[in-house]
RNA sequence: GGACGGAUAGCUCAGUCGGUAGAGCAGUUGGCUUUUAACCAAUUGGUCCUGGGUUCGAGUCCCAGUCCGUCCA
């Protein structure tokens, strides 16, 4: 299996320029730096103020009884608690303040009054801002307006947060802090919180998934010699002591499959990849893919296996299979459906479908032809089957909504899979698109050595990589025949959350250098 | 690489025809003993992205650049 296919759907956008790929002679990824003036002053001096009063602004371990959100949930009067969290909220009232003390996972009220706590404790106690972490004991009750609250004896100081927090209800909108600083965003916007709380979940779930189906869970390098199982640009670095160049993986692939040779029936990877290409709404130059194989399997039993994985998170983790997309105003601007069972359609039939039913008997000069007539543009040092193929994007590939599983593919665009032993122009895989993007590609392993040596010469031709002599001679020792699958995790995650750019599902991504 | 849009207070944003730089929030000060986008009053805070140009006068118009976003390649 290889993945992804590099003239398809995946093709990323033309790498930077020379210009812009080099290094700026000065860089800063710090926060800025520049005087905000009173802001970060003031907190200063609340710090100061902190350590005369004799208070540790950087405070120890403050045992706790519930996790904020924990005890909202599980809300009983008359407890005594001791809970931690950052200061997210102040609603001075004069004598009575009320606190929300929140982390990722949820907030409780904290009510701070100054004759419960004493002068002294008070003196430390306005010396916190928005932003700082505090642990608080006391005894929980409901305020007159029902919510949830601890009555504070005492408060201890965490931390003393000397900067600013973001917006109370914008959260984070500048894309660049968003990004570089994603902390910030965590703090303000519920919904990346809830994104990444989730998207934890799904990972977890995955590999428990694959666990519970006899699939041993194993790690093979990303630092490799020969960079193989995928059409891509590779990472370059160098080992010092051993004074050879070495390249980060672009799929795990090869070396699941000596796996495979070694007897190892059912493996799956679940880690990063790295590709030296653009960087785009659906491409981050590393990225989580799943890669597994299956001994004696075949293209379609991976694709019941992915059809049933899939829908097993949107059951667990989008409460079913109508996955509703919403734009920032809440609206649902889609809605994809996942019921089973997917549609599964041959290539050609679901293009002469879209291109109409005499695609395929047409002459390449009339296909040219009826690609002007739907809008399709095509560029005149396309091959045959890449006019074909440029169709399948734009006219089935883009419009898909719903999970397709496109099978009997042909051969030209996927030339490391088993031929079909009835029609030998196709092969045994499936390509798996849902929402317009391919989320899966499966396949039925290619086993012979000295066919997948001839693929291997062919692809070398255009490309720069190096064959692994390694994996061929593992093959020679024979590799069980075997399906196999990739899952790109963030585009499954895109998909299941609703996430339009890639860069919202993963927590740090790639970004040009901010220059100084 | 191309087209379009954007950059103004710490944050989110207004800024009319080219004529004194604005609001809300945050901060500061004062008030308030059950609030929750708390409220009320006062107040601090500006390289209007950068560099040129037009003009008596530019946040505003023109040119170039930087960065960000969206779409296209």
């Amino acid at each position: 299996m290889i993945f992804p296919r590099t003239r398809s759907c995946f093709r990323p956008p033309r790498p930077r320029t020379a210009k812009n790929m080099t290094a700026p002679t000065e860089s800063n990824d710090l926060p800025p730096t520049e005087d905000l003036g009173e802001l970060l002053k003031v907190r200063r001096e609340k710090l100061e103020q902190l350590r005369a009063l004799g208070v540790d602004p950087f405070g120890k371990g403050f045992p706790t009884t519930h996790a904020p959100g924990e005890l909202r949930e599980n809300f009983a009067e008359g407890l005594a608690v001791r809970v931690a969290g950052r200061i997210t909220a102040l609603r001075d009232m004069g004598r009575s303040n009320f606190l929300d003390l929140s982390d990722a996972e949820g907030r409780i009220q904290a009510f701070v009054n100054r004759k419960e706590i004493g002068e002294e404790a008070w003196t430390v106690y306005k010396q916190l801002d928005i932003g700082d972490w505090i642990g608080v004991a006391g005894e929980t009750f409901l305020t007159r307006t029902g919510e949830p609250s601890v009555k504070a004896t005492e408060v201890t100081v965490l931390s003393k947060s000397l900067r600013p927090m973001p917006s109370k209800w914008h959260g984070v909108v500048d894309p660049q802090i968003k990004y570089r600083q994603r902390y910030l965003d965590l703090i303000g916007n519920e919904r990346s919180r809830e994104l990444f709380r989730k998207r934890s979940l799904m990972v977890a779930e995955i590999r428990r998934y694959f666990q519970d189906r006899g699939f041993y869970e194993v790690e093979t390098p990303m630092l490799q010699d020969v960079p193989g199982g995928a059409a891509a640009q590779p990472f370059e670095t160098r080992h010092n002591a051993l004074g050879m160049d070495m390249f980060l993986r672009i799929a795990p692939e090869l070396y699941l499959k000596r796996l495979l040779v070694g007897g190892f029936g059912k493996v799956f990877e679940l880690n990063r990849s790295f590709r030296n290409e653009g960087i785009s709404r659906r491409h981050n130059p590393e990225f989580t893919m799943l890669e597994a194989y299956w001994a004696y399997a075949d293209f379609e039993t991976m694709a019941d296996l992915v059809e049933d994985l899939v829908c097993h998170l949107a059951e667990k983790f989008c409460g079913g299979l109508k996955i509703e997309h919403r734009n920032a105003e809440g609206e649902v601007t889609k809605t994809v459906d996942l019921s089973r069972p997917w549609r599964r359609a041959p290539y050609r039939e679901l293009i002469a479908a879209a291109a109409g039913e005499d695609w395929w008997q047409l002459d390449p000069a009339g296909r040219r032809a009826r690609c002007e007539e739907l809008g399709v543009e095509i560029s005149n040092g396309m091959e045959d089957y890449e006019v074909s193929q440029q169709v399948f994007e734009k006219l089935v590939e883009e419009k898909t909504v719903d999970p397709v599983f496109v099978t009997h593919v042909s051969k030209e665009l996927v030339p490391l899979a088993k031929q079909n032993t009835e029609d030998d122009s196709v092969v045994d895989v499936y390509e798996l698109i849902i929402n317009g993007a391919e989320i899966s590609p499966g396949y039925s392993e290619l086993n012979d050595p000295d066919v997948q040596r001839r693929r291997l010469e062919e692809q070398a031709g255009e490309e720069i990589q190096k064959i692994d002599e390694d994996f061929l001679l593992a093959l020679e020792h024979g590799m069980p025949s075997a399906g196999g699958i990739g899952i790109g995790i963030d585009r499954l995650v895109m998909m299941l959350t609703g996430a339009e750019s890639i860069r919202d599902v993963i927590l740090f991504p790639q970004l040009k250098r901010r220059e100084g």
